[in-house]
This record gives structure tokens, C-alpha cells and sequence, in this order.
DNA sequence: TGCGGTATAGTCCATGTGGACTAGTCAGCA
DNA sequence: TGCTGACTAGTCCACATGGACTATACCGCA
């Protein structure tokens, strides 16, 4: 029920920036592109105008008049549905659990701050088994490998891979420990100044 | 002059299984599900025999037959050609030392076997710098975002991804030893039976 | 005053992807 | 013997992507 039509990781995006207020398909674009969050997905502009058309038939975000500056073309406003709120949400719960999709994952912990504490914690869990599962299978082919006298040059992909899920599993251990005891700030208790703070915490990639 | 048309990661893998001996669609999709491939790329029947009919019309592959069996749809047969060979040696060049596109980097290096061990070293040198310095960018706006007082939770996919970095680097560093000292053998000193030990070594992640 | 470059704002088309569909074959089982 | 499900082999269509294109406004500089 919560929506049938799967969301692109730039959908997501879009939808996550338009609760900083509505805005018009380029001010979003280059919102984004200031933000460095070409490091998270690619923006380019006919996929994010193509985006927001499919997310106005889908109603997650609805016009809000079409204003005109001297003789520019003109720009149409969006504003964030209800619909949308949710949707965002739903595929962040749906993405922080899963694997495979690495850069959808990093969208969803982009947007993990929206759900709260203890979500977040049970979801990376989940996360947790699957990548311990994945680790040992790719450390279970290495060892089958070595027993049949595989050359190892064949094996260096997996043997990364192993090692950078070890790093990502030390990672997220270490985020869960923050996470329970408190160490690490979250959801309103983390920012005194709202949404000023966060837009802020944006920039300062750039 | 090496290839005006860029490969998708698919196509590099079905060049790749191709030299292992002529082979239809179907034949080069199952052997490399079999072999666990769908770990690297995306292994859809759609986009498989769309890719194999851009490669012969760009003339890497070619038809060499249409065999049938019983009252079976025929089966097109497919040879690597020439140019297929050096665009697949080509295209992993030019990936094996970049960063952004994760994904392609890991077929690059699934087929790095094919470079000599000195072209290997050379290229992964140009992709550890970029490594420094995006681990360094990311560190940079974590410290700005320290001074500015920004909220821990918003940066933890920044953090997440300095501290990949640093894994990979880490790896990186490793395998580069293990090339520059010979502990890793490469090329014709590394396989006893040649392509034997290379399709064995493939399947043992199955 | 005129020129070029960049920013604003958006459209359009070629290509790539992936799920759905077709259709025959074979093995197991009831 | 007939039915079901899985495997073989491939086609087709809807959608997503991204580069090219259009067109106006503004700023600096010569």
C-alpha cells in the first residue's frame, strides 16, 4: 500500500529537499549540485525534470503556481505532499536494511536522521546479518579457491570485497554503539536550531 | 581511436566470457550466473541480448552460425573478434584507475588479469591519489562541520564514506605489495594449466 | 557600446535497462 | 497417460537516463 511505483535514489532526494519549502525543479537542481550531492547520485537535468513530472502524476508533490521573473521562461513551483512525506520515509525503512544497491544505501543513511532512534538501530541490524552472510560466503569462496589451487590473481575482487565488508561491518558497529548510548545525538534532541542547522550541515561539504 | 562507443559493465563481461570459446546468448547468461557474476553487474535476459547485438553491430563480436537442436529456437553463435579483445583490454585501463562508478571498478579488476603486472601497478598508483584526496575532502568537511557546530547526525554518511576509504586504501595498499614483490603471482607465471585453473576459479564461488 | 561567456530554465531524443510475454522441451509424479 | 513446473531461447515494450539543443538575461571587459 504505502506506494507500488518504486523511487529512484534522485526522486528520493528531490522529495527529501522539497521539506526545506517549495521550490522549482532548477532552484532543486542546484540546490543539490551546491550540496555536493552529485557525490550521492548523478543530477542531470533532464532526469531530474523527467523526476519531478513522474512525481506530480504519482501525487507526491503537487503544483503551486507557475511564477515568472521579468522575461525568463517560466517557473513552476512544487510543494511536498503528504503522500510524498511517506513515501520517503517507507523507502528509507525499505533501502537501510538491504546490501546490495550500495549507493541506494547511501541515500537511505542520508535520510536515516528522519526516523527515529530505535528504527534505525533494528533496521541496520538487519543489515548486520546480511552483511556477515555475504562476508562469509565471500570468505568461504576463497577458501574453496585455495583448496582447488586457484590461482589467487583470479581471486583478488573477492578478496576485497571480504575486506571491505569487514570495514563496513566495523563501521556500522560503530554508529549502533553511538546510536544506544546516546553518544550520538539524534532526531530532535541532535540540532538546536532546527532546520537552520541542517541546511547548514549541507554546505559545508562544498 | 581504441573505441569511440563506451561499454557498459555487461558488455565488458560477456567480451570477457567470450574468450573462453564461442557461445550463444543464453550459454554466456547462464555461465555467468553460474559463476555468481550477477555479484559485479546486472544479469537480465533483456539487456543481455540487446548488448550482445550492439557489440557485433559495432563489430567486436561476430555470428559464426546458427546452430538448432530438435524443434528448439535456433541459437546464434557468437566469436570474439579482434577488436573485442583489445576494447575489453581498453576499457579496463580507463576504469581501473578511476573511483566514481564503484561498481565498474570491480569488473575492472575481476579482469585486471589480463594487464601485466607493471601496467597494473601503475594504474592503481593514479587511483590511490584520487583515493587520498576524496578520503581527504571528506575528512576536510567533517572538521568544517565540527567547527560549525553542525549536528553529528547529518554527517554520518560523510563519516561512513571516509572511513571506506581508508579500507579500500588500506586494501589497495596491500595488493600493491603483494604485486611489486612477487609474493602475488601474475600473468602465465601464475596459472600451472592456463584457462583450466581460470574457469575452476571461477565457478568455486557457486 | 559591443562581444563573449556564464547562469537561468527547460525540452527533446537516442540509448540502455528490465520486466513481461511467447513458446517449445523435458523430467517427475500422480 | 496427463499435468505441472522448470529449463531453454529469445522478443518486445515501457520506462529511466543523460547528452544535446533552445533561448533569454546578466556581467565583465575591451
Amino acid at each position: 500500500m504505502p506506494d507500488a511505483t518504486r523511487l529512484t535514489p534522485l526522486a528520493v532526494m528531490l522529495l527529501a529537499t522539497l521539506r526545506e519549502g517549495d521550490m522549482h525543479p532548477y532552484e532543486l537542481l542546484r540546490l543539490l549540485r551546491d550540496r555536493r550531492d552529485d557525490r550521492l547520485v548523478p543530477l542531470q537535468k533532464g532526469t531530474t525534470y523527467h523526476t519531478i513530472g513522474r512525481l506530480e502524476r504519482e501525487g507526491l508533490i503537487a503544483e503551486v503556481g507557475v511564477d515568472r521573473e521579468g522575461n525568463r521562461p517560466e517557473r513552476t513551483t512544487y510543494t511536498l505532499l503528504d503522500a510524498g512525506r511517506k513515501a520517503v520515509e517507507a523507502w528509507v525503512r525499505a533501502e537501510l536494511p538491504q546490501i546490495d544497491r550500495p549507493g541506494d544505501f547511501r541515500v537511505a543513511l542520508s535520510e536515516a536522521h528522519n526516523l527515529d532512534r530505535d528504527d534505525v538501530v533494528a533496521l541496520l541490524d538487519r543489515r548486520r546479518e546480511l552483511l556477515i552472510a555475504s562476508r562469509d560466503e565471500h570468505r568461504a569462496g576463497l577458501s574453496r579457491a585455495r583448496d582447488r589451487a586457484v590461482p589467487r590473481q583470479y581471486m583478488i575482487e573477492v578478496e576485497r570485497q571480504a575486506a571491505l565488508l569487514d570495514a563496513e561491518l566495523a563501521w556500522q558497529d560503530s554508529l549502533r554503539h553511538g546510536l544506544v548510548d546516546g553518544t550520538l545525538l539524534w532526531g530532535v534532541d541532535g540540532h538546536p536550531h532546527h532546520l537552520e542547522a541542517f541546511r547548514v550541515s549541507k554546505e559545508t561539504l562544498a
